[in-house]
DNA sequence: ATGCAATAGTAACAATGATTACTATATCTG
DNA sequence: CAGATATAGTAATCATTGTTACTATTGCAT
């Protein structure tokens, strides 16, 4: 275990990376206080927006965990073959098939919602209110900005790499 | 596309959230505009820590990169692959191998860089200098209280699960 | 009605990363 | 020095995810 320090970053790359970090830590804080009970923080997201959305298409569900439509598929295999959730067919389309928690599902969620408040609520605690309403003010400011950025399309050309050995 | 709204969260809930929000925005957008030079957020992160360690250790690498030393050593040997980096054996311990940018990553990495610092500046450009350092400070705190949290050890247990349906 | 484009979900495959087990080398202890 | 222990790196395996191609179904345009 050889103690590295990173080298020194821009004032503003420094602030890109905190924000990677801190939601790393979240992860890893969350997953080390859920993993004795066998599940994934995918699998727990999964779990909580069907608790909350009964009857979710699989579409719609892999549009709010933000991930392919292929791997939501394969996600509710899984909580379906752990009993969590099941399957239903949709009445008007036959193309659809609405996910709903079972009585399992809707235990485990119980239990493990006031672990991520509990959670949360740890990680903030060393902010003010006031605090906490500024920081969400400058994510959003951030998130917005990002967003924009993720849509439009100015991404860099291979040929330029290729040419000049400045 | 069908629009979905996510259920209204926790206040303290919706700001761990945005954090994740933010880091993924942040991976999407630098993920498109490198996307086309053909290589990955990770393989661009292992340049740069090379480029600014020469002669870094696989293992210490790893830890930089925060990825296991079988990851890493794979990393590594795609990139020596791309011609990009090289290993050499380290003079007193023939155990470690010394990572070493080539020219060519040298290069690639002073044409990335700036693309980098342009991004985050412009994720930032609707922040003021006051904001940015309000910000750093804030997340300078939850990465230290979710740090001491990752090393406490109150995981939940299983079998509290399996016993009561409360 | 018919035909065509769009959508929901699945299957097969490739890429990535963690985990475990292994080899080689180094270091510590007596 | 001898032997135990730790460390650096690699190989094999498994799990997860994205990508692409496919099927079934829907809905729109003529």
């Amino acid at each position: 275990m050889t103690k590295i320090c990173p080298p020194p970053l821009s004032e503003g790359r420094s602030l890109a990376l905190m924000i990677q970090e801190a939601a790393r830590l979240q992860r890893t804080v969350f997953d080390r206080r859920v993993h004795k009970i066998g599940f994934t923080r995918t699998q727990w997201q999964a779990l909580r927006q069907v608790v909350d959305l009964p009857g979710v298409s699989q579409s719609e569900l892999a549009e709010l965990l933000e991930v392919e439509k292929a791997s939501a598929g394969r996600l509710i295999d899984k909580l379906e073959a752990f009993g969590w959730l099941e399957r239903r067919p949709d009445d008007a389309d036959r193309r659809v098939k609405r996910i709903y928690a079972t009585d399992l599902g809707r235990r485990i969620h119980r239990k493990i919602t006031p672990v991520a408040e509990a959670m949360v609520e740890e990680e903030l605690s060393g902010l003010s209110q006031r605090e906490r309403e500024m920081l969400a003010k400058l994510l959003v400011n951030i998130k917005h900005r990002l967003q924009e950025m993720a849509l439009a399309n100015d991404v860099i050309d291979l040929k330029e790499l290729k040419k000049d050995n400045a």
